[in-house]
DNA sequence: ACCTGAACACCGTTCAAGT
DNA sequence: ACCTGAACACCGTTCAAGT
């Protein structure tokens, strides 16, 4: 009975000095997990070396802990992608100036996530994993607000979003489906130079267009022309009255 | 020696005999694989299942045969997926019929394309994964043909085929997500309304773009609202002069 | 409360062995 | 030539066990 108290109140006086060790260590320690910690480094592994590479083993390894710890702080893959990929976007929208002119910030959004998903391309592939989710809504919220700006019927204003959006979206997704066909290594021009050899090799009975367009193809820069489907959509909403 | 030759020559009229009843099996056994038979029941269980149900076990036991034996006729799962993707484009372009009006012709080639991802949504994630495939070849060439009859001058060509094309690929990867997340089982305009109600409560001070427009969510067409857009980039195409 | 790491139920792909 | 199916090297996720 004396010795259980001994025991007990031993152990309650060990209980607080762990805790406030481990409040001082959480404070201290660089490496203690949390969710954002998590997407950190998850964010680290996904541009290095794609989205391929991104497994909680390797993710548990290079943050030096358990596959099962990492459970703890985020839900599932899922989760983890979608947390990630939020925090990408929600940067962009945050860092966008919204500039006085709709036209000039709708094409500086659209640039700003172009740059984001050019320089984390796995992006561009999670946008179509998990719609309606937090970072879509950005975009759509954003985009809308500027066509409201400019003066776009009520009713037109959906449809004109969409539009950009879903634009935005593909260009987005082409953009991912690349990076990961010739992952960092091979040089962007050379890639195209190929691309565009098989292109002029088609036959121009069965594929002329595409057969003549192929010298476009090695000359054309992505961003720019990018920002032309922009100014064409743009160019479409201005005839909406 | 005398031996060896009568089971020679036993042999090869065995194996003649075999060659025969295979020839005959070839044509008559309903159930003899190839990779038409192969893409055939991926499609099957890609359109009752989704994408996630399509694994070489469940080919295999639909097909009646070992996981091992579909790599006789097909490299990988890759391959298996852009030729089940190549074979519902290729038929999307066969069946459009080339309109007079160059305007109606990119109209119809574009709703083609939709109601083929809406049939089989899995196709709009694969157009995702390996571009510059038949698939997307076929698709540019179309489109950019008609741009050629619209009038629009060579150097723009590009630029306008690049964005009808990724416009579609946006919706398309849209499409696939949102059936990827409520599977045939949900009713559709019940899910349309699901996601409204959400945007109906957001903060109207934080969102007030996406506030507003949850009505027009719920009630919107989604063929309707793929076609405006087209119509939004035809008509920015047409200010190109 | 948070972490560990073995275990589970899967994958795509390979390959020796059959016919 | 074509097929079989066990085996391999992975996955994401769970969970008893630790601290």
């Amino acid at each position: 009975m004396f010795h259980e108290y001994i025991l007990e109140h031993r152990s309650n006086r060990v209980k607080m000095m762990l805790m406030a060790t481990r409040a001082q260590r959480t404070e201290r320690r660089a490496d203690a997990l949390s969710k954002e910690r998590i997407v950190g480094a998850a964010m680290e592994i996904l541009d290095a070396h794609g989205e391929s590479a991104l497994t909680f083993r390797a993710l548990a390894a290079r943050l030096a802990t358990g596959s099962g710890a990492i459970y703890w702080h985020v839900a599932s893959k899922n989760d983890l992608l979608a947390a990630t990929t939020n925090d990408v976007i929600a940067r962009v929208m945050t860092d966008v100036v919204s500039s006085a002119e709709p036209r000039e910030a709708i094409r500086a959004i659209a640039l700003g996530l172009f740059d984001a998903i050019d320089a984390h391309p796995w992006v561009g592939a999670q946008l179509h994993r998990e719609p309606w989710q937090s970072a879509m809504l950005q975009i759509f919220e954003t985009v809308g607000g500027q066509l409201q700006a400019l003066g776009v019927p009520d009713r037109a204003q959906f449809d004109c979003a969409s539009a950009l959006v879903n634009y935005i979206l593909g260009v987005a997704g082409q953009n991912a489906a690349n990076a990961r066909l010739h992952a960092h290594d091979t040089d962007r021009s050379a890639f195209l130079a190929t691309v565009a050899a098989r292109w002029a090799q088609l036959d121009p009975a069965e594929y002329p267009f595409v057969h003549e367009v192929a010298t476009q193809l090695r000359e054309h820069d992505d961003r720019e022309q990018f920002l032309a489907g922009i100014d064409l959509i743009l160019a479409g909403i201005t005839t909406v009255r």
